[in-house]
RNA sequence: GGUCCCUUCGUCUAUCGGUUAGGACACAUGGUUUUCAUCCAUGAAAGAGGGGUUCGAUUCCCCUAGGGACCGCCA
């Protein structure tokens, strides 16, 4: 048996997506589920749209989410000599041929082909063609040799057995008239050379298969496994492009979305295993089949990823979850202060309940993090001279208490609401509002104590006044 | 238009011929509760339609309908 070894190929054209993301994730799942390797083929051979920012982007994207290429990036316009070596020996074998149309011509085939609404395909004009024939003037594209006859099939691990009829793969080009190589060619070679053995990768690809196909049987390689997996889509059911919002590793981070939350989403979506929905990356790696990839395109639902974000918050060690909340603030919110930090972990048990995103964790602890409370004026009507009463008689009772814990705080207000003839609402919203700035938040124990007696009464007294 | 793929609750899905069609998210109701939440309990919610095959079809086959992908000298 092979080792097993998987590829995911993106070109770095524009930003890595969320569906390019699952893709990644998959095969590299079968390759550790398999004990192979997972390789990270950079496709950049399209010069003048290839960005080093993207090459970065989608390496960075990987790395964010937990998926690791075995080896180094490997990158495929330095291997473009084999490319064209390949070409050449195809062309020798009589597996491709000079092609003499001008790309004006072509044009225009296909915009009569559209016109009268018949499918466009090359009309294999230079197939047979004699070189004597050939324009001195024009350089020929490299085409190869599709077979006409008869029909292949695609054995399919996803989709099952795919039946194509031959003739409507078209000669298609795989040197440009400028020499360069286009990608069926390249990325043939290239898998061929990284001795890939399965390429899993998305349905859009499926007619790409049958070339490539080709490619692999002209020069006898040995043909690697294919697994085409449905599509990602939109809400409104169309395949999920660069172009649509939150569809990028940074447009979750930012609201505060954590790595492991959206792994696990992504895996769950369009793979199952029976019931289970939580897994870890050990879980996943040793269940990941490819029986488990459902054949019908999925959609994105945000609902279900803060859910999922929601859980790993709660089930998280605080000490991780302060870790990843930290470096959320530094890089997307304000840097907590050193002097916060304590504070802001020792806050982190209750703070969690309240949240989906690492973001509302910050809504919820500003009242710590910032030195001065901000109020509204809304708010501040609800502060009437007798709530201030019990403000002021709050903060001179809570002078005598040395732990300052909810247990000597309890007997407190259940003092004042008696002595005020009122309800836990009339204590509670006023030392709310005044230590926070709001009327919701955590608990008003919780407040309190997260603080410390002496920042109650400083906050307290600022206001009573 | 051609080729190919898909079709179970709103969403992600389980079921590999026999189930009261299960779970999760979302939703609704009730309970706990100092706000908002959490938590707990309960509920509503699905096999696109039509033909076969079979003792029996969500499951296998065919047709129809609907949805999607591809149709570059991009990758």
């Amino acid at each position: 048996m092979k080792k097993v070894a998987t590829r995911f190929a993106p070109s770095p054209t524009g930003p890595l997506h969320i569906g390019g993301v699952r893709t990644a994730l998959f095969n590299w799942l079968y390759s550790k589920n398999k004990n192979g390797s997972f390789y990270l083929r950079i496709e950049d051979t399209d010069k003048e749209r290839s960005k080093d920012e993207y090459k970065n982007q989608i390496i960075n994207s990987l790395k964010w989410i937990g998926v690791e290429n075995d080896g180094d990036e490997y990158i495929q316009s330095k291997k473009i000599d084999d490319h064209i070596n390949i070409a050449n020996e195809l062309l020798k074998n009589g597996h491709a041929y000079k092609c003499y149309c001008s790309s004006e011509e072509i044009e225009e085939q296909k915009k009569r082909a559209k016109q009268k609404k018949i499918p466009y395909i090359y009309d294999r004009k230079w197939r047979d063609k004699s070189e004597s024939e050939a324009p001195k003037d024009l350089k020929p594209t490299i085409r190869f040799k599709s077979k006409i006859e008869g029909t292949t099939i695609l054995k399919d691990l996803v989709q099952g057995d795919v039946e194509i009829e031959n003739n409507t793969i078209e000669d298609f080009i795989i040197l440009r008239n400028d020499g360069t190589p286009t990608y069926n060619l390249s990325a043939s070679v290239d898998d061929h050379q990284m001795n890939i053995t399965h390429i899993i990768r998305g349905d859009d690809h499926k007619i790409n298969t049958f070339k490539q196909m080709q490619i692999y049987l002209a020069m006898k390689w040995e043909l690697p496994s294919f697994a085409h997996i449905p599509l990602i889509h939109t809400t409104e059911g169309k395949k999920l492009s660069k172009r649509d919002k939150a569809s990028t590793l940074n447009d979750y981070s930012k609201i505060g979305i954590m790595p492991e939350a959206l792994r696990n989403y992504l895996l769950r979506l369009g793979w199952s295993y029976k019931d289970k929905e939580i897994f870890t990356i050990d879980e996943s790696i040793k269940y990941f089949n490819l029986e488990g990839i459902g054949k019908s395109p999925s959609k994105l639902d945000m609902s279900r990823i803060l859910s999922m974000n929601e859980h790993y918050i709660k089930n998280m060690s605080e000490n991780e979850l302060y870790i990843q909340f930290e470096s959320y603030c530094d890089k997307y919110k304000n840097k907590i202060p050193n002097e916060k930090s304590d504070k802001i972990k020792k806050s982190l048990n209750f703070l969690k309940n309240k949240a989906k995103t690492l973001e509302d964790i910050y809504n919820n602890s500003t009242y710590i993090i910032e030195d001065v409370v901000s109020f509204n004026n809304d708010d501040l009507k609800l502060i009437d001279d007798n709530a201030k009463k019990i403000i002021s008689e709050f903060s001179s009772n809570i002078d005598k208490l040395d732990k300052f814990e909810r247990y000597e705080l309890e007997p407190i207000l259940e003092n004042l609401i008696k002595s005020n003839n009122t309800n836990f609402k009339g204590v509670g919203q006023p030392l709310r509002i005044i230590l926070t700035g709001s009327k919701f938040g955590p608990g008003i124990y919780d407040i309190i104590i997260s603080l410390g007696k002496e920042e109650v009464k400083k906050r307290l007294s600022a206001k009573i006044t």
